[in-house]
DNA sequence: GGGGACTCTAAGCGCTCGCTCACCTTCGGC
DNA sequence: GCCGAAGGTGAGCGAGCGCTTAGAGTCCCC
């Protein structure tokens, strides 16, 4: 039970908010195929057929099939807000809540990475308005870093040249975990979450 | 530096190899054009028409649209094997080397986005013979750095306790750059560079 | 047990896609 | 000055796309 089992380990949850079933079901096949092929080679055809459906099925519930990624989008820039969030507002050392946030961020993107996929590279097939609320998002989600790497700086825990590049260094560590994660592969998603750590730790000056 | 600057900035002289004449229009109007949208989403006419041809003039210089796109990618992944190859093989301690490496990687990243945007994110758009063809080159890219790293270890020069989570960490860095990079941005190619080949030596315990 | 809301399907519309084909130029060699 | 190759065009083919529509099945409330 591959491609089912990979998204019930930390997604399934992110999708209850999803209501009815049908759209749920749907919305699921959209981020696994979305992910496979990507947003504009993938056909509202192939959507409706994993989720066991006729294509006039999905107009029903979503007016387009770029609404579809919108959501998709939002939902996932949410829970990996949140999950940035939680580790920033912890209690702790700035080391301790920079570690607990690439770490958790990472498992979430080699985990889920089929919705990490279509979250982080799938941004551009959105239309203007929708790509602007996403974007907006995403900027919280590298204020949450950067806060943490201040805290570091102003308690003198950390050694920082450059704020701004940090974080976005820090960021693509993170991210680009979805684009060369296999699950097939040699790593848990715990193991690369503990090694990322350890060397974003390394690149604020820690030890 | 415009479009046809960052074009030609490290990239027109690769594509230099690229005879005839409107064979190379043709290969940098689809060059810009999968890199803006995507190869799916890029139209055969959409290349012709940046080309100042016809749509039917594509098919005299490549069989198909998936031709250009393999061209594409195995001229940028033997530009950016040389790039890693001469930073590895020059003189200098592993240090050195690999602060090269980072900082001239991430300098093409950044200053040939277009290219590279291309050749690091449409990998899946090609077919299986090809894809296997462009993903040796990319086994040697990797191969590259995780030998600077481990002569680093063997010299004494570096602390690391991963050498391949390392390995792709550093690639990881460098590769991202394609995705959020903005020519029109705050940063040039050269203080990026700067900044990740500073963030990698700090990852291999370097000062 | 009849009516309305909801869900889903079969069929297909209009459009654009990748690609082809018949034909037109341009030009160097003799 | 004629000829064949090379490089180009306009028109258009078959296919598959996103999406719509007319109508059938199902369920719940009265």
């Amino acid at each position: 039970m591959s491609t089912a089992e990979e998204t019930a380990g930390g997604e399934t949850s992110a999708w209850g908010e999803v209501t009815p079933d049908a759209a749920r079901r749907l919305l699921i096949a959209a981020v696994e195929a979305f992910a496979e092929r990507g947003y504009h080679a993938t056909t509202t055809r192939d959507i409706a057929g994993r989720a066991g459906m006729s294509p006039a099925a999905l107009y029903i519930h979503y007016k387009t099939k770029e609404e579809l990624l919108h959501r998709i989008s939002r939902i996932g820039h949410e829970k990996a807000l949140e999950i940035l969030r939680t580790a920033a507002r912890r209690e702790g050392t700035a080391a301790e809540r920079l570690a607990d946030a690439v770490s958790s961020f990472v498992r979430w993107h080699a985990g889920g990475r089929t919705t990490a996929r279509v979250v982080q590279y799938e941004l551009d097939s959105l239309g203007p308005d929708a790509r602007e609320e996403i974007l907006a998002l995403r900027r919280q989600c590298d204020a949450e870093v950067r806060g943490i790497i201040e805290d570091g700086i102003a308690s003198g825990e950390f050694d920082v040249l450059d704020v701004k590049g940090t974080t976005l260094a820090v960021m693509s560590l993170c991210i680009d975990v979805a684009r060369w994660f296999n699950v097939d592969g040699p790593w848990a998603p715990d193991e690369v979450g503990a090694l990322d750590a350890d060397l974003v730790l390394r690149m604020v000056g820690v030890k």
